[in-house]
RNA sequence: GGCUGAGUAGCAGAGUGGUUAUGCAGAGGAUUGCAAAUCCUUGUACGUCGGUUCGAUUCCGGCCUCAGCCUCCA
Protein backbone atom coordinates (compact mmCIF):
# COMPACT_ATOMS: atom_id res chain seq x y z
CA UNK A 1 0.00 0.00 0.00
CA UNK A 2 1.27 3.52 -0.64
CA UNK A 3 2.95 5.54 2.23
CA UNK A 4 3.45 9.25 1.93
CA UNK A 5 5.05 11.50 3.97
CA UNK A 6 2.64 14.06 4.35
CA UNK A 7 4.37 17.44 6.14
CA UNK A 8 1.39 18.45 8.38
CA UNK A 9 2.37 15.28 10.63
CA UNK A 10 5.80 15.03 9.45
CA UNK A 11 5.31 11.34 9.50
CA UNK A 12 4.61 8.26 6.89
CA UNK A 13 0.95 7.90 6.50
CA UNK A 14 -0.95 5.18 4.02
CA UNK A 15 -2.62 7.04 1.47
CA UNK A 16 -5.98 6.80 1.35
CA UNK A 17 -7.93 8.65 -1.02
CA UNK A 18 -11.11 10.53 -0.33
CA UNK A 19 -12.86 9.21 -3.58
CA UNK A 20 -10.93 6.07 -4.70
CA UNK A 21 -12.44 7.09 -7.98
CA UNK A 22 -11.37 10.52 -8.09
CA UNK A 23 -7.80 11.36 -7.01
CA UNK A 24 -7.05 15.37 -6.63
CA UNK A 25 -3.59 16.35 -6.35
CA UNK A 26 -2.94 20.05 -6.60
CA UNK A 27 1.06 21.24 -7.37
CA UNK A 28 2.15 24.95 -6.96
CA UNK A 29 3.86 25.82 -10.41
CA UNK A 30 5.78 28.20 -12.13
CA UNK A 31 5.90 32.48 -11.82
CA UNK A 32 6.11 32.48 -15.60
CA UNK A 33 8.63 35.77 -15.70
CA UNK A 34 12.20 33.86 -16.76
CA UNK A 35 13.30 30.70 -18.06
CA UNK A 36 12.58 27.51 -15.96
CA UNK A 37 16.39 26.31 -14.33
CA UNK A 38 16.81 22.68 -12.84
CA UNK A 39 15.02 23.51 -9.35
CA UNK A 40 12.07 23.81 -11.40
CA UNK A 41 13.00 20.54 -13.14
CA UNK A 42 12.68 18.95 -10.33
CA UNK A 43 9.66 20.16 -9.23
CA UNK A 44 7.97 18.84 -12.81
CA UNK A 45 9.94 15.35 -12.87
CA UNK A 46 9.05 14.26 -8.89
CA UNK A 47 5.49 15.52 -9.15
CA UNK A 48 5.26 13.55 -12.81
CA UNK A 49 6.50 10.49 -11.17
CA UNK A 50 3.60 10.82 -8.33
CA UNK A 51 0.91 11.43 -10.92
CA UNK A 52 2.14 8.54 -13.07
CA UNK A 53 1.93 6.46 -9.98
CA UNK A 54 -1.52 7.56 -8.76
CA UNK A 55 -2.20 6.61 -12.44
CA UNK A 56 -0.40 3.29 -12.16
CA UNK A 57 -2.93 2.66 -8.52
CA UNK A 58 -5.84 3.74 -9.52
CA UNK A 59 -5.83 3.84 -13.05
CA UNK A 60 -5.25 7.18 -15.68
CA UNK A 61 -8.86 8.78 -15.88
CA UNK A 62 -9.47 8.25 -11.72
CA UNK A 63 -6.35 11.08 -11.33
CA UNK A 64 -6.97 14.90 -12.08
CA UNK A 65 -3.47 16.57 -11.83
CA UNK A 66 -3.86 20.38 -11.08
CA UNK A 67 -0.46 22.67 -11.35
CA UNK A 68 -1.15 26.15 -11.50
CA UNK A 69 0.64 28.85 -13.67
CA UNK A 70 1.13 32.42 -11.36
CA UNK A 71 0.92 34.91 -13.65
CA UNK A 72 0.21 37.89 -12.30
CA UNK A 73 2.95 39.26 -9.56
CA UNK A 74 5.08 41.90 -7.96
CA UNK A 75 8.34 40.31 -10.43
CA UNK A 76 6.53 39.65 -13.55
CA UNK A 77 5.32 43.41 -13.69
CA UNK A 78 8.75 44.68 -12.92
CA UNK A 79 10.57 42.33 -15.53
CA UNK A 80 7.84 43.81 -18.33
CA UNK A 81 8.56 47.44 -17.46
CA UNK A 82 12.32 46.31 -17.92
CA UNK A 83 11.63 45.00 -21.00
CA UNK A 84 8.83 47.54 -22.04
CA UNK A 85 6.70 44.97 -23.15
CA UNK A 86 2.99 44.15 -22.22
CA UNK A 87 3.11 41.86 -19.41
CA UNK A 88 1.02 38.87 -21.05
CA UNK A 89 3.44 38.91 -23.90
CA UNK A 90 6.27 38.74 -21.11
CA UNK A 91 4.12 35.55 -19.74
CA UNK A 92 2.75 33.77 -22.98
CA UNK A 93 5.96 33.74 -23.35
CA UNK A 94 7.41 32.08 -20.78
CA UNK A 95 4.53 30.03 -20.63
CA UNK A 96 5.06 28.84 -23.85
CA UNK A 97 8.73 27.98 -22.68
CA UNK A 98 7.69 26.44 -19.87
CA UNK A 99 5.94 23.93 -21.92
CA UNK A 100 8.64 23.27 -24.32
CA UNK A 101 11.22 21.93 -21.43
CA UNK A 102 8.43 20.03 -19.80
CA UNK A 103 7.70 18.36 -22.91
CA UNK A 104 11.24 18.24 -23.70
CA UNK A 105 11.93 15.83 -20.35
CA UNK A 106 8.63 13.64 -20.82
CA UNK A 107 6.84 15.43 -18.21
CA UNK A 108 3.08 14.18 -18.65
CA UNK A 109 0.86 17.23 -18.80
CA UNK A 110 -1.74 18.38 -15.80
CA UNK A 111 -5.25 17.73 -16.35
CA UNK A 112 -5.45 21.36 -15.73
CA UNK A 113 -3.13 24.37 -15.61
CA UNK A 114 -5.11 27.38 -14.06
CA UNK A 115 -3.39 30.87 -14.41
CA UNK A 116 -4.43 33.50 -11.67
CA UNK A 117 -5.68 36.27 -14.10
CA UNK A 118 -7.88 33.39 -15.63
CA UNK A 119 -9.57 32.88 -12.22
CA UNK A 120 -9.82 37.06 -10.88
CA UNK A 121 -13.98 36.24 -9.97
CA UNK A 122 -12.44 32.86 -7.64
CA UNK A 123 -10.13 35.34 -6.50
CA UNK A 124 -12.45 38.47 -5.46
CA UNK A 125 -15.16 36.48 -4.46
CA UNK A 126 -12.49 33.88 -1.40
CA UNK A 127 -11.60 37.30 -0.68
CA UNK A 128 -14.48 38.87 -0.03
CA UNK A 129 -15.67 36.03 1.91
CA UNK A 130 -12.98 36.02 4.00
CA UNK A 131 -13.61 39.90 4.81
CA UNK A 132 -17.40 39.18 5.37
CA UNK A 133 -16.20 36.44 7.94
CA UNK A 134 -13.82 38.73 9.65
CA UNK A 135 -10.72 36.70 8.76
CA UNK A 136 -9.33 40.03 6.75
CA UNK A 137 -9.63 44.12 7.04
CA UNK A 138 -8.68 46.24 5.04
CA UNK A 139 -5.71 48.50 5.88
CA UNK A 140 -5.27 52.51 5.63
CA UNK A 141 -3.35 51.69 2.12
CA UNK A 142 -6.24 50.11 0.41
CA UNK A 143 -5.06 46.43 0.71
CA UNK A 144 -6.97 43.52 2.08
CA UNK A 145 -4.84 41.71 4.53
CA UNK A 146 -6.02 38.25 6.65
CA UNK A 147 -5.95 38.41 9.74
CA UNK A 148 -3.34 34.99 11.52
CA UNK A 149 -4.38 36.20 14.48
CA UNK A 150 -8.10 34.81 14.04
CA UNK A 151 -6.84 31.66 12.47
CA UNK A 152 -5.94 28.91 16.01
CA UNK A 153 -4.23 26.27 13.30
CA UNK A 154 -1.78 29.18 11.89
CA UNK A 155 1.84 27.66 11.69
CA UNK A 156 0.99 24.10 12.34
CA UNK A 157 2.08 22.79 8.56
CA UNK A 158 5.49 24.39 9.10
CA UNK A 159 5.83 23.60 13.30
CA UNK A 160 5.80 27.24 14.12
CA UNK A 161 4.21 29.27 16.72
CA UNK A 162 3.61 32.74 16.17
CA UNK A 163 5.23 33.91 18.71
CA UNK A 164 8.08 32.81 17.45
CA UNK A 165 7.45 34.00 13.93
CA UNK A 166 7.27 37.72 15.64
CA UNK A 167 10.61 36.77 17.55
CA UNK A 168 12.36 36.22 14.32
CA UNK A 169 10.84 38.82 12.49
CA UNK A 170 13.65 39.87 9.85
CA UNK A 171 11.52 42.54 8.07
CA UNK A 172 10.54 45.68 8.73
CA UNK A 173 7.50 46.15 9.65
CA UNK A 174 4.57 47.07 7.03
CA UNK A 175 3.05 50.46 9.01
CA UNK A 176 -0.25 49.07 7.63
CA UNK A 177 -1.01 45.46 9.04
CA UNK A 178 -2.19 45.12 12.11
CA UNK A 179 0.44 42.55 12.60
CA UNK A 180 3.78 41.79 10.68
CA UNK A 181 2.25 38.36 10.00
CA UNK A 182 -0.72 39.04 8.70
CA UNK A 183 -0.04 38.77 4.37
CA UNK A 184 -1.78 41.08 1.94
CA UNK A 185 -5.14 38.92 0.03
CA UNK A 186 -5.36 41.85 -2.31
CA UNK A 187 -3.31 44.73 -3.39
CA UNK A 188 -4.50 48.17 -4.11
CA UNK A 189 -3.95 49.16 -7.79
CA UNK A 190 -0.51 51.94 -8.00
CA UNK A 191 -0.13 53.83 -10.75
CA UNK A 192 0.93 52.58 -14.08
CA UNK A 193 0.26 48.78 -12.59
CA UNK A 194 -2.09 46.27 -13.71
CA UNK A 195 -5.52 45.79 -11.96
CA UNK A 196 -8.58 44.38 -11.81
CA UNK A 197 -12.16 46.19 -10.18
CA UNK A 198 -12.73 44.78 -6.74
CA UNK A 199 -15.25 45.86 -4.08
CA UNK A 200 -12.23 47.27 -2.90
CA UNK A 201 -11.33 49.50 -5.42
CA UNK A 202 -9.08 48.89 -8.20
CA UNK A 203 -6.30 45.99 -7.61
CA UNK A 204 -4.50 42.46 -7.93
CA UNK A 205 -4.26 39.92 -6.16
CA UNK A 206 -1.61 38.80 -3.20
CA UNK A 207 0.36 35.55 -4.03
CA UNK A 208 -1.40 32.95 -1.83
CA UNK A 209 -4.78 33.68 -2.16
CA UNK A 210 -4.39 32.50 -5.94
CA UNK A 211 -4.31 28.97 -5.22
CA UNK A 212 -6.77 28.54 -2.44
CA UNK A 213 -9.09 30.28 -4.94
CA UNK A 214 -7.99 28.10 -8.26
CA UNK A 215 -7.57 24.72 -5.99
CA UNK A 216 -10.99 25.37 -4.40
CA UNK A 217 -12.56 26.11 -8.35
CA UNK A 218 -10.57 23.44 -10.18
CA UNK A 219 -10.85 20.18 -6.81
CA UNK A 220 -13.25 21.18 -4.89
CA UNK A 221 -12.94 22.31 -1.08
CA UNK A 222 -11.07 19.42 0.25
CA UNK A 223 -8.39 17.27 -1.82
CA UNK A 224 -6.02 14.90 -1.55
CA UNK A 225 -2.95 16.52 -2.00
CA UNK A 226 -0.96 19.42 -2.50
CA UNK A 227 2.45 19.78 -3.28
CA UNK A 228 5.79 22.22 -4.32
CA UNK A 229 8.91 22.83 -3.17
CA UNK A 230 10.42 23.12 0.14
CA UNK A 231 10.20 26.56 0.37
CA UNK A 232 6.77 27.41 -0.38
CA UNK A 233 5.74 25.23 3.03
CA UNK A 234 6.04 28.72 4.77
CA UNK A 235 4.45 30.80 4.26
CA UNK A 236 2.81 30.34 1.00
CA UNK A 237 1.22 26.40 1.98
CA UNK A 238 0.89 27.64 5.48
CA UNK A 239 -0.91 30.59 4.19
CA UNK A 240 -2.64 28.60 1.48
CA UNK A 241 -4.35 26.72 4.56
CA UNK A 242 -5.22 29.58 6.88
CA UNK A 243 -7.34 31.50 3.70
CA UNK A 244 -8.80 28.38 2.38
CA UNK A 245 -9.74 26.63 5.55
CA UNK A 246 -11.47 29.76 7.05
CA UNK A 247 -13.07 30.81 3.64
CA UNK A 248 -14.68 27.52 2.59
CA UNK A 249 -15.08 26.13 6.52
CA UNK A 250 -13.76 22.73 5.18
CA UNK A 251 -10.49 20.65 5.59
CA UNK A 252 -8.25 21.63 1.96
CA UNK A 253 -5.38 19.07 1.66
CA UNK A 254 -4.96 15.98 3.28
CA UNK A 255 -1.83 14.96 2.52
CA UNK A 256 1.17 17.92 1.65
CA UNK A 257 3.95 16.73 0.06
CA UNK A 258 7.44 18.99 -0.54
CA UNK A 259 10.05 18.14 -2.36
CA UNK A 260 13.60 19.07 -1.46
CA UNK A 261 15.96 21.73 -3.46
CA UNK A 262 18.92 21.47 -6.33
CA UNK A 263 21.94 22.29 -4.80
CA UNK A 264 24.58 23.31 -6.49
CA UNK A 265 28.27 23.33 -4.66
CA UNK A 266 26.25 22.82 -1.52
CA UNK A 267 24.03 26.21 -1.83
CA UNK A 268 20.83 26.01 -2.57
CA UNK A 269 19.88 26.72 -6.50
CA UNK A 270 17.93 29.95 -6.95
CA UNK A 271 16.77 33.24 -8.79
CA UNK A 272 18.78 35.85 -5.93
CA UNK A 273 22.23 33.71 -5.74
CA UNK A 274 22.25 33.38 -9.33
CA UNK A 275 23.57 29.76 -9.31
CA UNK A 276 20.84 28.36 -11.57
CA UNK A 277 20.73 26.24 -14.85
CA UNK A 278 18.03 26.66 -17.59
CA UNK A 279 16.79 23.45 -18.12
CA UNK A 280 17.49 24.67 -21.80
CA UNK A 281 20.78 25.27 -20.91
CA UNK A 282 21.69 21.72 -19.85
CA UNK A 283 19.64 20.02 -22.67
CA UNK A 284 22.23 21.63 -25.21
CA UNK A 285 24.55 19.41 -23.02
CA UNK A 286 22.37 16.30 -22.18
CA UNK A 287 19.46 14.93 -23.28
CA UNK A 288 16.14 14.83 -21.63
CA UNK A 289 16.53 11.33 -20.24
CA UNK A 290 19.74 12.03 -18.42
CA UNK A 291 18.46 14.73 -17.15
CA UNK A 292 15.51 12.85 -15.88
CA UNK A 293 17.26 9.92 -14.72
CA UNK A 294 19.72 12.61 -12.66
CA UNK A 295 16.47 14.28 -11.02
CA UNK A 296 15.20 10.71 -9.78
CA UNK A 297 18.86 9.20 -8.38
CA UNK A 298 17.81 10.99 -5.21
CA UNK A 299 14.67 10.91 -3.02
CA UNK A 300 12.62 13.77 -3.83
CA UNK A 301 12.70 15.07 -0.14
CA UNK A 302 16.80 14.92 0.26
CA UNK A 303 18.63 17.49 -1.31
CA UNK A 304 20.09 16.49 -4.96
CA UNK A 305 23.42 18.26 -5.94
CA UNK A 306 23.89 19.31 -9.15
CA UNK A 307 27.34 19.11 -11.22
CA UNK A 308 28.17 17.58 -14.55
CA UNK A 309 30.02 14.50 -12.47
CA UNK A 310 26.49 13.87 -11.52
CA UNK A 311 25.18 14.11 -15.22
CA UNK A 312 27.84 12.00 -17.05
CA UNK A 313 27.35 9.34 -14.40
CA UNK A 314 23.40 9.51 -14.57
CA UNK A 315 24.46 8.80 -18.96
CA UNK A 316 26.90 6.35 -18.02
CA UNK A 317 23.94 4.49 -15.97
CA UNK A 318 21.23 4.73 -18.82
CA UNK A 319 23.90 3.64 -21.55
CA UNK A 320 23.81 0.61 -19.45
CA UNK A 321 20.11 -0.11 -19.25
CA UNK A 322 19.95 0.81 -23.27
CA UNK A 323 22.74 -1.75 -23.77
CA UNK A 324 20.96 -4.53 -22.06
CA UNK A 325 17.77 -3.99 -24.33
CA UNK A 326 19.93 -3.38 -27.52
CA UNK A 327 19.66 -6.49 -29.93
CA UNK A 328 16.02 -7.52 -27.73
CA UNK A 329 12.99 -7.99 -28.70
CA UNK A 330 10.91 -7.17 -25.50
CA UNK A 331 8.07 -9.94 -25.34
CA UNK A 332 5.75 -10.54 -22.19
CA UNK A 333 6.80 -13.60 -21.17
CA UNK A 334 7.73 -15.34 -17.87
CA UNK A 335 9.79 -13.78 -15.37
CA UNK A 336 10.53 -13.93 -11.95
CA UNK A 337 7.70 -11.34 -10.00
CA UNK A 338 10.37 -10.66 -7.32
CA UNK A 339 11.51 -7.71 -8.92
CA UNK A 340 8.40 -6.15 -10.05
CA UNK A 341 7.35 -7.05 -6.29
CA UNK A 342 10.51 -5.16 -5.02
CA UNK A 343 9.75 -2.13 -7.41
CA UNK A 344 6.32 -1.61 -6.38
CA UNK A 345 7.47 -1.72 -2.84
CA UNK A 346 9.81 0.85 -3.28
CA UNK A 347 7.49 3.20 -4.80
CA UNK A 348 4.56 2.80 -2.37
CA UNK A 349 7.50 3.80 0.41
CA UNK A 350 7.00 7.50 -0.18
CA UNK A 351 8.13 7.23 -4.03
CA UNK A 352 11.58 5.61 -2.94
CA UNK A 353 12.94 6.39 -7.00
CA UNK A 354 16.95 5.06 -5.90
CA UNK A 355 15.34 2.08 -4.40
CA UNK A 356 13.13 1.31 -7.09
CA UNK A 357 15.94 1.95 -10.15
CA UNK A 358 18.39 -1.05 -8.27
CA UNK A 359 15.77 -3.05 -9.69
CA UNK A 360 15.80 -1.69 -12.94
CA UNK A 361 19.77 -2.96 -13.18
CA UNK A 362 18.87 -6.36 -11.74
CA UNK A 363 16.51 -6.17 -14.41
CA UNK A 364 19.51 -5.00 -17.03
CA UNK A 365 21.95 -8.35 -15.94
CA UNK A 366 19.11 -10.34 -16.24
CA UNK A 367 18.89 -9.79 -19.39
CA UNK A 368 22.84 -10.17 -20.52
CA UNK A 369 22.73 -13.37 -18.56
CA UNK A 370 20.24 -14.92 -20.39
CA UNK A 371 21.07 -13.11 -23.94
CA UNK A 372 22.70 -15.65 -25.30
CA UNK A 373 21.64 -19.42 -23.33
CA UNK A 374 17.58 -18.23 -23.75
CA UNK A 375 16.78 -15.68 -25.43
CA UNK A 376 13.16 -16.06 -24.58
CA UNK A 377 13.69 -15.59 -21.13
CA UNK A 378 15.40 -12.20 -22.04
CA UNK A 379 13.13 -11.06 -23.91
CA UNK A 380 10.50 -11.71 -20.93
CA UNK A 381 12.82 -9.76 -18.89
CA UNK A 382 13.62 -6.89 -21.02
CA UNK A 383 9.64 -6.59 -21.57
CA UNK A 384 9.49 -6.39 -17.65
CA UNK A 385 12.47 -3.94 -17.94
CA UNK A 386 10.45 -1.47 -19.99
CA UNK A 387 7.37 -2.12 -18.61
CA UNK A 388 8.80 -1.05 -14.99
CA UNK A 389 10.65 1.92 -16.10
CA UNK A 390 7.62 2.77 -18.19
CA UNK A 391 6.08 4.10 -14.63
CA UNK A 392 9.35 6.41 -14.00
CA UNK A 393 9.21 8.01 -17.68
CA UNK A 394 12.49 6.06 -18.51
CA UNK A 395 14.04 3.79 -21.49
CA UNK A 396 10.69 4.27 -23.30
CA UNK A 397 13.26 5.50 -26.73
CA UNK A 398 14.50 3.20 -28.90
CA UNK A 399 17.58 1.77 -27.31
CA UNK A 400 19.42 2.39 -30.80
CA UNK A 401 18.57 6.27 -30.46
CA UNK A 402 19.40 6.51 -27.26
CA UNK A 403 23.25 5.49 -27.82
CA UNK A 404 23.91 6.53 -31.05
CA UNK A 405 22.48 10.04 -30.56
CA UNK A 406 20.61 12.31 -32.65
CA UNK A 407 22.06 12.09 -36.01
CA UNK A 408 24.68 14.42 -36.53
CA UNK A 409 24.81 13.69 -40.44
CA UNK A 410 27.85 11.41 -40.40
CA UNK A 411 25.67 8.35 -39.46
CA UNK A 412 26.30 7.14 -43.76
CA UNK A 413 30.13 8.18 -42.92
CA UNK A 414 30.10 5.88 -40.05
CA UNK A 415 28.23 2.77 -41.78
CA UNK A 416 30.80 3.14 -44.51
CA UNK A 417 33.96 2.96 -42.42
CA UNK A 418 32.48 0.13 -40.47
CA UNK A 419 32.15 -2.08 -43.64
CA UNK A 420 35.77 -0.84 -44.85
CA UNK A 421 37.08 -1.75 -41.16
CA UNK A 422 35.14 -5.17 -41.43
CA UNK A 423 36.64 -5.91 -44.51
CA UNK A 424 40.17 -4.98 -43.55
CA UNK A 425 39.63 -7.53 -40.49
CA UNK A 426 38.62 -10.07 -42.90
CA UNK A 427 41.76 -10.11 -44.54
CA UNK A 428 43.39 -10.00 -41.57
CA UNK A 429 44.75 -6.20 -41.83
CA UNK A 430 44.91 -5.32 -38.54
CA UNK A 431 46.59 -2.54 -38.43
CA UNK A 432 43.97 -1.16 -41.13
CA UNK A 433 41.02 -2.33 -38.83
CA UNK A 434 42.34 -0.68 -35.79
CA UNK A 435 43.49 2.27 -37.85
CA UNK A 436 39.76 3.26 -38.37
CA UNK A 437 38.41 2.17 -35.50
CA UNK A 438 40.51 5.12 -33.49
CA UNK A 439 39.80 7.25 -35.80
CA UNK A 440 36.05 6.70 -35.45
CA UNK A 441 36.68 6.98 -31.55
CA UNK A 442 38.80 10.31 -32.32
CA UNK A 443 35.21 11.12 -33.49
CA UNK A 444 33.29 9.96 -30.34
CA UNK A 445 32.21 6.76 -31.86
CA UNK A 446 32.97 3.83 -30.55
CA UNK A 447 32.71 0.18 -32.26
CA UNK A 448 31.16 -2.87 -30.34
CA UNK A 449 31.94 -6.31 -32.15
CA UNK A 450 29.35 -9.00 -31.06
CA UNK A 451 28.23 -11.81 -33.00
CA UNK A 452 25.63 -10.60 -34.49
CA UNK A 453 28.08 -7.94 -36.42
CA UNK A 454 29.77 -4.69 -35.64
CA UNK A 455 27.65 -1.82 -34.23
CA UNK A 456 28.80 1.54 -32.86
CA UNK A 457 27.28 3.90 -30.33
CA UNK A 458 28.51 7.53 -29.60
CA UNK A 459 30.56 8.24 -26.29
C1' G B 1 18.06 33.50 17.89
C1' G B 2 13.58 30.08 16.65
C1' C B 3 11.91 25.97 13.67
C1' U B 4 12.97 21.86 10.14
C1' G B 5 16.10 18.27 7.94
C1' A B 6 20.80 15.95 7.10
C1' G B 7 25.92 13.84 8.05
C1' U B 8 27.04 6.27 4.88
C1' A B 9 32.95 3.61 1.25
C1' G B 10 36.83 7.79 -4.39
C1' C B 11 31.92 10.16 -6.12
C1' A B 12 26.54 9.71 -5.93
C1' G B 13 22.93 7.35 -3.14
C1' A B 14 19.53 3.39 -0.55
C1' G B 15 18.84 0.55 3.67
C1' U B 16 19.08 -2.30 8.21
C1' G B 17 19.57 -3.80 15.71
C1' G B 18 23.61 -9.22 14.32
C1' U B 19 23.66 -11.74 7.16
C1' U B 20 25.67 -8.27 -0.61
C1' A B 21 21.81 -2.14 -1.83
C1' U B 22 22.51 -0.04 -6.49
C1' G B 23 25.05 3.16 -10.14
C1' C B 24 29.64 5.63 -11.71
C1' A B 25 34.88 5.19 -11.00
C1' G B 26 38.88 1.23 -9.48
C1' A B 27 41.26 -3.91 -9.17
C1' G B 28 41.65 -9.23 -10.85
C1' G B 29 39.72 -13.04 -14.17
C1' A B 30 36.72 -14.91 -18.55
C1' U B 31 35.73 -13.44 -23.49
C1' U B 32 38.06 -10.64 -27.80
C1' G B 33 43.04 -10.59 -33.49
C1' C B 34 43.28 -5.89 -30.27
C1' A B 35 39.26 -3.39 -28.19
C1' A B 36 34.35 -2.22 -26.56
C1' A B 37 30.23 -4.37 -24.42
C1' U B 38 29.00 -8.41 -21.36
C1' C B 39 29.74 -12.14 -17.52
C1' C B 40 32.38 -13.81 -12.84
C1' U B 41 35.20 -12.13 -8.54
C1' U B 42 36.57 -7.93 -5.61
C1' G B 43 35.65 -2.76 -1.68
C1' U B 44 35.14 -4.96 5.92
C1' A B 45 31.63 2.74 4.71
C1' C B 46 28.32 4.42 8.12
C1' G B 47 30.44 12.73 11.80
C1' U B 48 31.84 12.69 17.28
C1' C B 49 31.30 11.43 22.59
C1' G B 50 28.39 8.80 25.87
C1' G B 51 23.99 5.52 27.04
C1' U B 52 20.51 1.20 26.25
C1' U B 53 21.66 -3.91 24.41
C1' C B 54 24.56 -10.29 24.33
C1' G B 55 25.41 -7.08 19.99
C1' A B 56 24.29 -0.41 16.99
C1' U B 57 25.90 2.57 11.29
C1' U B 58 20.74 1.34 12.60
C1' C B 59 17.39 3.10 19.21
C1' C B 60 18.24 7.33 23.12
C1' G B 61 21.00 11.80 24.76
C1' G B 62 24.98 15.56 24.39
C1' C B 63 28.37 17.72 20.95
C1' C B 64 30.41 19.14 16.10
C1' U B 65 29.45 20.22 10.99
C1' C B 66 26.23 21.29 6.86
C1' A B 67 21.76 22.75 4.36
C1' G B 68 16.83 24.95 4.33
C1' C B 69 12.83 28.08 6.26
C1' C B 70 11.73 32.46 9.44
C1' U B 71 11.84 38.08 3.06
C1' C B 72 10.63 36.75 -3.25
C1' C B 73 11.86 31.70 -4.43
C1' A B 74 10.30 24.97 -6.84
Amino acid sequence: MLQIYNTLTRQKAPFVPLNPQQIRMYVCGMTVYDYCHIGHARVMVVFDIVYRYLCQLYGKDKVTYVRNITDIDDKIIKRANDNHEPMDTLTERFIAAMHEDSQALGILSPNQEPRATRYMDEIIAMTAELEHKGFAYRAANGDVYYDVSRFAPYGKLSGRQLDELRAGERVAVDEAKDDPLDFVLWKAAKPGEPSWDSPWGPGRPGWHIECSAMSTQCLGTHFDIHGGGMDLQFPHHENEIAQSCAATDAPFANVWMHNGFVRVDNEKMSKSLGNFFTIRDVLKRYVPEVVRYFILTSHYRSPLNYSDQQLDSARAALTTLYTALREVTPAAGAVDAVYRTRFLAALDDDFATPEAMSVLFDLAHLINRHRQTDPVTASAYAFELKSLADILGLLQTDPISFLQGASQGDDVAITALIAQRNAARKAKDFAESDRIRDALLAKGVVLEDGPGGTTWRRN
